[in-house]
DNA sequence: GTTGGCACTCTATCCGCGGGAGTGCCAAAT
DNA sequence: ATTTGGCACTCCCGCGGATAGAGTGCCAAC
């Protein structure tokens, strides 16, 4: 019952009423049946009507007790799993990778899709090296575990030699390939503030030097797609929302806040309304799932529409895109 | 008389009158004399009427004549110039500077700005190194005349030992440095041809490492920033619009189609209206100017907002950060 | 438990009607 | 010749009222 009221509502975002129910629905009980039935569902809060002679609507709750007891999933799309294999397989940089994945979502599902920039939870220092540029700008080049690299050009304070910038980077290399890179990170500061004098002066410029590398190796970011997609609903028509909503699309920070929920939690996720504790996003779901590389989980990918969508179509699209990147992104390994 | 309708109307976006023009300017004319000139204009084309008894609205043929012959640009506002200092000054990377920039257009003339990434026309071949990282796994690493980095992981077909690649890249630097980017692919380009099968393997190899550095070299992109301010302007209220529009600003071919046009023209280029030949721009005008660093032109910047625009506020903050973006830029060299 | 009937409520839509704003034209004034 | 005031005309916008339609709740009957 609540299920075909969904299903109907998410049809076309109109209250529906009991006549189109008990005609739509399978079911073959009068609409006076049906009356009785939404009376009670109303009464338990699933429902709610937006005035005496409208029809119902689902609310909130009515969405998670249906996607958390009642929901089915249904099988993916044939084509959608064409499209998504052969966007997703073919050898790609991490970065175009991620973005596949976001036009992806949000061309499957017609939502605005997000995935997060893949981040490893403990990358493994690999090598560094530095190649001299001018007088005191030497431009250093951090490998991580897959391949990553990293460059930054850095100014020193003295003038160094190639060699004694190569020096520099064997030592480093020596001391720290295959460490984790946050060990890395703080057996330099300590050394650092232990030997401040002692160590001869290449060693040290090294050393700030690694820690400048090490510093920037913060850069989160996540990319949308589709974000035009949502427009199409009547229910966000209203400008001051639309507005609204791509305000906080564009701000960085929050979202990837919100994102940050969803990683920890495990599997999919489904914030529906403000659940999420984002007024931003009222009227507005998330649907999302993490990826992960050999168990290790490297970002969160996922949709974001009106809380009236089809969550059983969207979810399985959810996961199957973040198995797939999971899976492209382990080639690169 | 037209200026005082434009900027009337640019005021508060409604058809406008003789009543309040013959109140509003500083001219002491009747309405009645007002309402001949108004004809006038109107049998010229500069302005039009939506229907019988609204006012009158400036017509793109207005704004052009309008911005043509009797624009007096206004003196900068003093705090928008202190903003852009401070954004723009400090030592950022490239892409921080044209990020910072494009923040800046948007939130001071509150439409959407876009800035180009700069690009050297002729970059200089500077050095390549090449690191290895497994059997056949390489990473090229292009330095190019400003100290622009660019790496690139590649497959070679062969397994190279790093006296190897470290004999490479030796020989690739001597023989290039300092050189134009496009002789230095042309030169491989021919050489691979020539002596196909006669040169070392390794050095073969170096070559083709080279060659697929280069072409990766084409990447161009912009960054745009406040495209939600548009959504302010009752004009593009409509849905339909805002969406074509948005859409529009996702297409990155097309954008950077148009937004080469402008760095053609010299100095500050505006295109009101669909005069840009896009569709999408319907109702919307542009104001950009190329920014250049020892008089080579690194691209484009500028502002897109409805036709009805403060022209005479845009056009020299357009300007000025033109001029303090490539002044950023400077200090890279 | 299910059904048909009926009165009731609320919304959306259409219609008609001024009020208001603005125009165009003409004749008078400067 | 330009400017001005006056006047009739046109058209949009907003208002109220009437109406149709959709849906509910409740009750009595099956």
């Amino acid at each position: 019952m609540l299920r075909a009221l969904i299903d109907r509502y998410v049809q076309d975002g109109q209250p529906v009423g009991s006549r189109t129910l008990a005609r739509d629905a399978g079911l073959t009980l009068s609409p006076a049946t049906i009356r009785n039935v939404l009376a009670d569902l109303e009464e338990l809060g699933f429902v709610a009507s937006p005035h005496t002679s409208a029809g119902r609507v689902p609310t909130v709750q009515g969405y998670r007790f249906f996607v958390d007891t009642l929901l089915t999933v249904q099988p993916l799309n044939r084509r959608a799993v064409e499209r998504m294999r052969a966007e997703l397989d073919v050898d790609q940089s991490p970065k175009d990778l991620v973005e596949s994945a976001s036009g992806l979502l949000s061309g499957i599902t017609h939502l605005a899709g997000v995935v997060t920039l893949p981040k490893h939870e403990h990358p493994l220092f690999k090598r560094v090296e530095f190649l001299p540029l001018s007088e005191n700008r030497v431009l250093a080049i951090l490998v991580t575990g897959k391949d990553e690299v990293q460059n930054r050009v850095l100014s020193t304070e003295k003038v160094c030699s190639a060699a004694d910038l190569q020096q520099a980077s064997n030592y480093l290399n020596h001391l720290f390939a295959g460490k984790d890179l946050a060990e890395v990170r703080a057996a330099l500061l300590h050394e650092m503030q232990e030997t401040q004098t002692s160590m001869n002066d290449m060693m040290h410029t090294a050393m700030q030097m690694a820690e400048q590398v090490l510093e920037t190796n913060r850069d989160e970011d996540f990319i949308m797609a589709g974000q035009t997609n949502l427009m199409e609903f009547q229910e966000l028509c209203d400008i001051e929302r639309l507005r609204k909503l791509f305000d906080a699309f564009n701000r960085k920070r929050d979202m990837l806040h919100l994102l940050d929920q969803c990683v920890h939690g495990e599997g999919i996720q489904i914030f529906i309304g403000q659940e999420s504790g984002y007024k931003m996003l009222d009227e507005c779901s998330m649907v999302t799932a993490p990826y992960s590389v050999d168990g290790q989980i490297l970002g969160v990918l996922g949709v974001i529409g009106p809380t009236r969508m089809a969550y059983d179509r969207v979810i399985p699209i959810v996961d199957a895109t973040a198995r797939l990147l999971g899976a492209a992104l382990n080639t690169k390994e």
